[in-house]
DNA sequence: CTTTGTGAAGCTCTTCACAGCT
DNA sequence: AGCTGTGAAGAGCTTCACAAAG
């Protein structure tokens, strides 16, 4: 499938709000479905556009529809596991957040490279030592990568994540990491964000 | 001042780099900027070309001035007043992160609905109850607010946050908010991130 | 003679505007 | 009537390619 990437996660977007709406109306119009999604009516109707199979009728679209076809469209239906390396804070915070299970992932085993950490926390997750990263990726069937590691550790966990087949990683680190092989990166570091903010609210920008 | 916004984040990017870098070496050149940040020479150079009174030499660009360029250019160079508000996994992980001091912030204050919670956690950051968002925002002078509140109360905590004359806001609730007046919003949620990464990681895309 | 700086070309995404359904 | 669907126009960003500077 085809589709520009900047539409893909809009879309993602929508069918996490669409799962909120659901619970309360049947339909949504593509200008309803904007002001939520914080784009233009446009910019839906094309967005949706991109999905095969899929109209919407006089009074819009039925909104589980909707969000069905963005998630079997994007095979976003199937359950897909998912790990954690570094087990500090953030690392932590991940590990026991309890929107995952909801949201289609299962968090099937976390990382550290300090041995009596992961030997002493307690957590509803299986925890091992970092040098098992890719044996226990390949072995357990994990997809999906979260790097929750300082700057200098991230490559070196990156590498093993890979080694193991990960699909995706999900990069907390300040490190910027390239897609290497069919792996997607997406990077998010707290601070580049605030920078952002900061940058924006200060009165710069087009 | 005047940049696409792409190219503003690109630098903010650079600069987190460019601290890293300046340890360990004195110039860099556009090739070599491109390879950390993920970008091309050319953006690399064309970003560059938007700071003013800034000239790469010819062994590139110096580490510390272009870093430094970028802080005063953006107004990073101040520090400044940030508050959390929601004090669950995320937020308290956020509130324990101690890398925003030497980043140039500082966690002034932690809200939560939750007063028991609020009176009782240990933390070296003032913790208030959510109703005094408001009001001590605009006491102690804060300037940004990190939202780690569920769907439900994101578009209140705003509000809140608002009133209380905040200048940007870093929302991890997947509730999508708007730009307010001259409030700026970043929206960052884990599970649409995860949703993307799977999505790509699944053969989609252009 | 290497590396930057920058107008111009090219490309991708968004917005427009209207035809087509219901 | 009202809303969607979509080619066409427009805007913005990136890449190109070469002039300029050290």
């Amino acid at each position: 499938m085809i589709i520009p990437q900047p539409a893909l996660e809009r879309l993602c977007r929508m069918r996490i709000l669409l799962e909120e709406l659901k619970e309360k109306q049947i339909t949504v119009d593509s200008q309803e479905l904007a002001g939520l999604c914080g784009s233009s009516p446009d910019t839906v109707r094309k967005d949706i556009g991109y999905l095969k199979n899929f109209r919407g009728g006089k009074q819009g679209y039925v909104c589980s529809e909707l969000s069905d076809c963005i998630k079997t469209t994007f095979n976003l239906a199937k359950r897909r596991k998912a790990c954690v390396v570094g087990l500090g804070k953030l690392g932590s915070a991940i590990l026991e957040y309890p929107g995952f299970f909801p949201a289609g992932y299962e968090l099937a085993a976390g990382f550290d490279s300090d041995i009596n950490l992961v030997e002493l926390k307690k957590s509803g997750v299986p925890l091992f030592a970092s040098y098992e990263i890719s044996e226990k990726v390949r072995q357990l069937g994990i997809e999906l990568g979260i790097l929750a590691v300082p700057f200098e550790a991230a490559q070196k966990s990156f590498d093993r994540l890979a080694e193991g087949g990960i699909k995706g990683v999900l990069n907390f680190s300040s490190a910027i990491l390239k897609m290497a092989g069919n792996i997607y990166v997406r990077n998010i570091s707290f601070l580049h964000e605030f920078d952002i903010i900061s940058a924006l609210s200060a009165g710069i920008e087009i």
